[in-house]
DNA sequence: GGGCGACTTTGCTCTAAAACAAACTTGGAC
DNA sequence: GTCCAAGTTTGTTTTAGAGCAAAGTCGCCC
């Protein structure tokens, strides 16, 4: 295998303080590896062997209940770590994580991390902030799944996918990797229907503007205030 | 202020691989108090100035919603570290601690938390293991208010409160703390109303025995039963 | 460039649980 | 012992949104 390029981990905020030997020595550790879209990359429940860097794509984590359905817990985008069970001394992976779309991946061997963790400056420091990071939104989520009506919940988490994994176009904010109605009712603990009824009325209304598993946010505004509707 | 003993800390997990000298350290530097019940001992968004150790009595940490309605995020039993804002980098507590009964705390500034956690063996991994115990709870209860009627998940806050904070009792196991109907509509996003209904049924069936703030499951494994019925 | 499967829209029905209303209990304060 | 507020029960009404059904429509595969 040829070698990898330091560059890619420089600007990395878990990598951005470390000396030219030590990215070399992390990469050396390293194993790429490409994948489609809608694959598993590991599946909630597997022994958590490995810690993995998205460097290009988007990732999506899953929880299935025994009852068949699928929640949708997070987003990944590219430059996060994730499967970092080892973080939290778990021994396995709290979640599925599938491709988006084409995705590629370095990973390491679950076994380096507390080398990492203690050796490389900023390393732990970084990574417990993305942890408190998702501990904050999730808790919001509960939040919001306690308080919330259906349609404020629906404009909430596309408000949070704009702010985390948006992109300017000429009309707007797009989200910028492919994702259905059901993917939408899967992030909020509702039906696809009603996702799809919602986002024709706000079509009609000038806030978004949606194809086929692309939306995008025309004004960002009036769903803002559209989120935060009083009861 | 006379000393400490240091039999407060010897067996609590993020101190038990502490030496003498070193918990000697640690107590030199707390600060001991009391709380009445029902008082707040840090409110959500303030500056995380210091963290925490409820030494007896339970706390209760809340979040507030603009409209007014108030979420329970989770209750901690003693000898547990709270308001660790600090582990993740942050600076304002994410909830409000109240106090549920009579507590007992001890605490230390933020400052010192950096050097705990890299001179005191066993203390960082053991915090990150309950930062990671939390989000792996919260995480099912957003899968939980997704995929489940208000029955099955009143059913599995009721068992979880068993499971951390249950006391066998004579005729079953004991939630040890007062919580009240609205409490329990306040941790399941629901109202007081469903609960007491859902409570009244229950008693019936002979599942739960409850007074007036006190609950007591007296067939847990029908209740597990309950909790996990099919739609 | 046609066909098919994956996605989306729309409308109608029905039910779980919220909202509303009001009476009742209990345990602690005095 | 009495009073009172906080907590609880019970019933009735209302509605958001799930469930069900069916007909589009888009874009990719061959």
């Amino acid at each position: 295998m040829k070698n990898l390029d330091e560059s890619l981990l420089t600007n990395l905020p878990p990598f951005h303080k470390l000396a030219s030997a030590q990215i070399r020595e992390a990469l050396d550790l390293a194993t790429p590896k490409r994948f489609d879209p809608g694959l598993p990359i590991f599946i909630e429940g597997d022994p958590a062997g490995r810690f993995y860097l998205l460097l290009d794509g988007h990732i999506r984590a899953v929880r299935t209940t025994p009852g068949g359905d699928q929640i949708i817990v997070l987003h990944i985008a590219a430059g996060q770590l994730f499967g970092i069970a080892a973080a939290m001394s778990r021994d396995t992976y709290p979640a599925t994580a599938m491709t988006v779309d084409d995705c590629l991946t370095l990973s390491w061997p679950t076994s380096p991390w507390h080398k990492f963790a203690s050796e490389y400056d900023g390393f732990a420091t970084e990574n417990y902030k993305v942890l408190g990071e998702r501990l904050g939104e999730v808790n919001n989520r509960v939040v919001e799944m306690a308080t919330q009506h259906v349609e404020q919940r629906v404009a909430n988490t596309i408000l949070r996918l704009i702010n985390q994994h948006g992109k300017k176009v000429e009309n707007g904010i797009a989200i910028d990797f492919p994702i259905t109605r059901q993917n939408l009712s899967e992030m909020t603990g509702t039906t696809l229907h009603t996702v799809s009824q919602l986002l024709s009325a706000w079509q009609k209304d000038g806030l978004v503007a949606s194809t086929r598993k692309r939306i995008v946010v025309t004004a960002p505004h009036r769903l803002v205030v559209l989120s935060q509707a009083e009861i």
